[in-house]
DNA sequence: GTGTGCAAAGATGTATACAGGATGCACCGC
DNA sequence: GCGGTGCATCCTGTATACATCTTTGCACAC
């Protein structure tokens, strides 16, 4: 069974994740408005579940709360970038080497598939499908990192910074070319981990998080025609 | 006027920051069931801004949400403390560091002040009430740090933490000789930052992080009688 | 033509009513 | 005496109705 209508989850919580997949995706947009009223016509849900929605959501920093005022997607600036980015290179390494001293983890028994779904991927030839399956199968090891660290609070704050990061990779098309050097940077992290090597592990994880950065500033440059500098904007174009 | 009783916050706000003030004081324990019936009598709103404010105290990390069972304050355990510190051992410092690099924020103009409290603080023969005063200068002291944070994730971060830090403290009835050793630490912090000295800073945030782990562990261990060692304690005594 | 003021409409904030499920206890059977 | 089953009660999850505020559009005065 995937997820049964009503019996599993509560309604709250499919609203909560079905708006949190429509913002990742980029279906909603940063600025976008987001009315009860037409949430409630386009969920289904009430009027409750949907606002019990986006409280978490606000709290996330997915959405941006203005009393009395609505909800809106909340914006994206090139600052905002860069902060996430510093942030995440102060956290993930750090994860890493904590993923690496955990050998007991289910991380651990996962490295030998992901290092084989890798290298299978390294040898098809570019194109979307290959795309969406590396990212898919690059969510679920930086999940598994995660899930990996013994510090429960290194994990909710990991696990707050994730979809922003998804949010931002789906904002902008990145060069397919990136997903190569994507993919050695993920293989040398699996081999570290493997390997144990906490430090190893932990630069692994720097260098991919510097060479991402990189990428997506020079993606949004692209695509804004350099006109932002600490510019909101608007949406990643298509 | 101050803050009128109904117009200004709305009711959910209130709710949320009277729960969040008892669960930092201790009067709301770890483990303490909060019935929505009983927070209705107790806060005097509604249910749905009670349901609110444990929605947002969830995210938060305050309370646990047991799905059709209702919401407990969140437990506490030797080990989440450990966690949390390592956590801000990560974070504060380089939060001083921006910070120490951010002349022109509030900050610096508020810390000859905060600096003449301390000082003041200091002749001062130990009481409750100079400990009142010292924690309440020392929590405005890492609030404007934060504030002067440029980075808006890092300060969403660290705001996530405080209230579990401010717990922690309320929950440990802390050894008073602490505060001699915590006020020359937070001097240490506060010329570093009026020095400009972003490494002398972050030395001493870390510094200062690490004493306070070592004496809220050894006060905890003591309040329990040495019998926990990963377990979650009931509540802080007293 | 511009600016101000008011009024109506739409949205959010709040309160309450209804439905489904979990927990605890009492009773029955063994 | 002990274990299991069934029921009663309370709780949370959801839906809807009401009150209040913000906003937008228009009319009028300057």
């Amino acid at each position: 069974m995937t997820a049964a209508a009503a019996p599993g989850p509560g309604k709250g919580e499919l609203v909560y994740q079905q708006l949190r997949a429509d913002i990742e995706a980029g279906t909603l947009p940063p600025g976008a408005p987001l009315g009860e009223l037409a949430l409630v016509a386009r969920t289904g849900a009430s009027r409750t579940p949907v606002r019990e929605a986006l409280r978490r959501l606000a709290a996330d920093g997915l959405v941006e709360l203005a009393p009395r005022q609505g909800a809106r997607v909340s914006r994206v600036s090139l600052r905002s970038v860069r902060d996430l980015y510093d942030l995440r290179a102060l956290l993930e390494p750090e994860a890493m080497r904590q993923a690496a001293r955990a050998p007991g983890s289910p991380l651990h028994a996962q490295l030998p598939r992901v290092r084989a779904e890798l290298v299978r991927l390294q040898r098809r030839s570019p194109s979307a499908a290959r795309s969406a399956a590396f990212y898919a199968l690059a969510d679920r090891f930086d999940q598994a990192v995660a899930d990996a660290c013994p510090n429960a609070h290194l994990q909710r704050v990991l696990a707050d910074l994730r979809p922003h990061s998804a949010r931002l990779r789906n904002l902008s098309h990145l060069d397919p070319a990136r997903i190569e050097t994507s993919l050695v940077e993920h293989l040398r992290m699996v081999d570290a981990l493997a390997a144990g090597d906490a430090e190893e592990a932990a630069a692994a994880c720097a260098a991919h998080l510097a060479q991402g950065l990189a990428t997506i500033v020079a993606t949004l440059r692209q695509d804004t025609g350099g006109v932002l500098d600490d510019l909101d904007l608007p949406l990643g174009a298509r």
